[in-house]
DNA sequence: CCAAGGCCTGAATG
DNA sequence: ACATTCAGGCCTT
């Protein structure tokens, strides 16, 4: 069909979404829960567990996303610099763990401490003749000590992993569940989860809950509204509250449309290479 | 409802 | 060297 359906690979791992990815041959590898993933340079998936998997939500209709996002400038030119970069289709769990470990961090300390959880608590499989760990299940992390959670680099927050997981384990919060309802019920569900609060929420639902209207705001992309989008959505003050949160992103949505979450991984993605930050 | 301060850690900056 | 700052926030006061 057209340009626009061409998926980027490249573009599309390193966009600050997912971490247990490594390169190896011109060929990708990555964790992906209790499955091993591997995509190759035309974009074929193979499954460790034999899964079917849209990792790369084949089924959007691409075209009409980017028809509707592109509401402005900026935008418009976000999607042509990095056409093809898409929003991935995560494990719920290791998502749910791995944007709780995000909170005030970065993607390489992220990365490592991601590595750290699955070598310590995730069981070793071999796949395509390489070494790998799977994501742990959320039994294994509910069962760990705080402490034993920590001696992988985590900090304060190996509380709140263990409480996530024995939440999952218990069934307090239900993946399944939350991916059917919608993005205000699903929300306010898994910010109940010790250490998930707005941006770690929206995370979580944009990439392995199929909320598209979700657009995390993390410092990067107030500072993106705040250089490019000053005058519609204009920034009181520094600190975002719980409430102001809540209506920017109301105006955010309104402006973007119900896949604004797209929009806002192409303008991460356009910053985040602006100013050459690292990837994975 | 809002503001301020604390929190693990490691790389970057002074 | 060593101290301080800062990074994809959240929680408590």
């Amino acid at each position: 069909m057209q340009n626009n359906c061409i998926i980027n690979i490249e573009n599309s791992i390193n966009s600050g979404q997912v971490f247990l990815w490594r390169k190896n041959n011109d060929i990708w590898y990555g964790v992906n829960g209790q499955d091993i993933l591997k995509i190759s340079k035309s974009g074929t998936i193979k499954s460790y567990q034999n899964l079917k998997t849209d990792f790369f939500r084949k089924k959007d209709n691409i075209e009409k996303i980017i028809k509707s996002i592109s509401k402005d400038e900026i935008t418009k030119k976000a999607v042509k610099q990095y056409l093809g970069l898409r929003i991935l289709e995560q494990d719920p769990f290791q998502c749910l763990i791995s944007f709780i470990v995000s909170s005030n961090s970065n993607i390489q300390k992220i990365k490592s401490s991601l590595k750290k959880i699955s070598e310590k608590f995730g069981v070793k499989v071999e796949f395509e003749n390489q070494e790998f760990f799977l994501f742990p299940k959320p039994e294994k992390l509910a069962n760990a000590t705080v402490d034993q959670i920590k001696s992988c680099g985590v900090g304060y927050r190996a509380r709140f992993i263990k409480e996530a997981a024995k939440m999952i384990v218990e069934e307090q919060i239900d993946f399944k569940y939350l991916k059917k309802c919608n993005y205000q019920e699903a929300k306010k569900e898994i910010c109940q989860i010790p250490g998930v609060g707005n941006k770690v929420a929206d995370c979580i639902l944009l990439f392995s809950l199929n909320k598209l209207e979700s657009f995390p705001l993390d410092r990067w992309m107030i500072r993106i509204l705040e250089k490019y989008y000053s005058d519609k959505f204009h920034l009181e003050t520094k600190t975002i509250t719980e409430k102001q949160y809540e209506l920017l992103h109301e105006k955010i949505v309104n402006h973007f449309g119900p896949f604004a979450g797209y929009a806002q991984q192409f303008l991460f993605k356009m910053e985040r290479e602006n100013y050459q930050k690292k990837w994975l």
